[in-house]
DNA sequence: ATGAAAGCGCTAACAG
DNA sequence: CTGTTAGCGCTTTCAT
């Protein structure tokens, strides 16, 4: 059953009964009504995509690598919100979303087989992309044009990030501001090691994750040496709950914690809690991100709020000028202070 | 860029060319080895897929259709484990999932247009489809395999559920010999409406979604009659906590709230904790799924566990036999009791 | 407004 | 083991 079968039955050329189903050309009414009926009757469920898409050379897909373990990554709202804004701004445009599993953390993982070679017109790369990136390497192999979303901005590569080195300054200070001096940081993993605890200077010296460095580097600007630095595995509400474990049971607690994101920073509020501590009497807890935690009930967290769904919407544009041709571009988006119940004067 | 180029290049057939890439027939290693060389020296990235698609009339594509809002979906564990499940058992078999946004709540919102004409190989349909769906119509008319994952059976649809009933019968059975005889039901939505709150006789006899209709079934097998039956637009915490808010702040509140699922019920156990109520021993929570909710800490939820990763799994072995040509079968899950500490005796 | 023809890039019979 | 041939189903000039 093809378009050829459906124009015979209606007694017209393939062309035209392409036109009946395209649009994209000049057609009289009544011989593009008489050729949907005859689709109709033949039970054609209209052109197939295949066919479309070889012809024209795009296959309407744009593959979207997570980058970590799909299960992990959709547990982190940071990554959901931003795919949400993605799909919603290519479903217009006619593209669809393809799952690509990131790299495993097994340092000898390769590159997924559908990044090898699955038909997709642009390629988007969430989190943590470097430039020998792998994955980025396979991509510039098939001539596939991406776009990477918090990673480093690469030169000829288009890429959407946000304001982070600024958001983490502005939170630190605002800790600062109410007195704070011994200040942790709970941090996002460091590279694909995915180390665990207290971290010594030579191995923050080490990090390889763009976002991990930028966002520390924020502490500084605002002029704090923390502590103790803790690196986590993940953004995950357990991890936060170890760190703040770790840090706040020991004999010289800080007095705030500021985490790098709001799932860890949450882990860390539960701990302080398990703990018996106060917060944020006995200890501050700032996050990043800007997550809704409703759980979280009573507390609502400090934290640096970014434009998740925009960051998407954004990728979706980018996604759109290159199909269009255009140059790759760099955008970076706003973060915003929101100051929340969990952060306050240290103990006296 | 072809493979002409390259077969042209190395000094041999098209067909020739087209082995060394596939490796679907006998080549001289030789050979094979001079038109890879070739094809390096070219800067070719191997055969164009959409060339090969065409051809085989396959896309590799499995179009998912998540039944809800993407944002709202990707909140829910539910949903991301099946999809990390599915994607897992797809990826060997060089099949690649494409995300499709479901019907939105608006009842007169249409089918998705990727459901009308991207290219896919098979369908799976996510989460309370109903015989006279008008997603499963269009992939019926296009002729696309499906398989459904937590819907009705239906005839000539492979399906993959959970024993559902069962298991919310053992949850419920177990309050039932804790001594609880006011026992309150928090459910998932009842259609696409999503109503709030309390509902009446007559609505509960109008729910449309199987799973909901199912799992309250479950507690009229352990003889329970419930109290109260509420109703939630979605799985999500902040729904559950409305509803516990509501059941529990009364003059006549029951001494067990039983939830569809453990994402209302943590909303429940928090609502509680609000109120002032100590769960166990002022109120016992149970839920369904069998999610690891860390954030819960201290508590942990007496639920029904289902096992989610395994459905995707067999999903995606449906998905398998479907494309082998294999008749649509219909596979359904056991779920177990796993007693956490939300639940205990009745107060005295 | 319609039709004829070419070809997108590839793979799979089949012949040699 | 290698080459020849014939499309897969569609869209798009280009004529008419």
């Amino acid at each position: 059953m093809t378009l050829a079968d459906v124009a015979a039955q209606a007694s017209v050329s393939v062309s035209t009964a392409s036109l009946a189903f395209s649009g994209a050309g000049p057609i009289a009414a009544e011989t593009r009504q008489r050729v949907l009926d005859a689709a109709t009757e033949l039970g054609y469920a209209g052109p197939n995509p295949l066919g479309r898409q070889l012809r024209r050379g795009r296959s309407g897909i744009v593959g979207v690598v997570v980058g970590d373990a799909l299960a992990r990554a959709f547990r982190d709202p940071v990554t959901t919100q931003v795919l949400d804004g993605l799909v919603t701004t290519l479903g217009p445009q006619d593209l669809g979303v393809l799952l690509v599993p990131g790299l495993g953390d097994d340092p000898t993982s390769a590159v997924d087989p559908l990044l090898e070679s699955a038909a997709m017109d642009v390629a988007v790369l969430l989190w943590g992309v470097t430039a020998d990136d792998p994955e980025l390497v396979t991509l510039r192999r098939r001539a596939i044009p991406v776009v990477v979303v918090e990673g480093q901005h690469l030169p000829g590569v288009a890429s959407v990030g946000i304001d982070d080195r600024a958001g983490m300054a502005e939170v630190t200070r605002h800790l600062v501001e109410l007195g704070h001096t011994r200040i942790a940081c709970v941090t996002l993993p460091f590279d694909r090691s995915r180390g665990e605890g207290v971290a010594d200077a030579a191995r923050v010296d080490g990090i390889v994750w763009e976002i991990t460095r930028r966002r520390l580097a924020g502490l500084a600007d605002a002029g704090v040496e923390p502590v103790a630095v803790y690196e986590t595995p993940a953004s995950l509400v357990e991890h936060g709950a170890a760190a703040g474990r770790a840090l706040l049971s020991g004999p010289d607690r800080p007095t705030a914690v500021v985490c790098q994101s709001d799932l860890l920073a949450a882990g860390v509020v539960i701990a302080a809690r398990e703990l018996g501590l106060a917060v944020p009497q006995d200890v501050s807890v700032a996050g990043f991100d800007g997550l809704d935690l409703p759980w979280l009930a009573p507390d609502v967290l400090t934290t640096a709020v970014q434009p998740l769904t925009e960051k998407g919407e954004t990728v979706g544009l980018l996604v759109e000028s290159l199909l269009a041709g255009g140059e790759p571009e760099q955008r970076d988006l706003p973060v915003r202070l929101r100051v929340g119940t969990t952060t306050g004067p240290p103990p006296a």
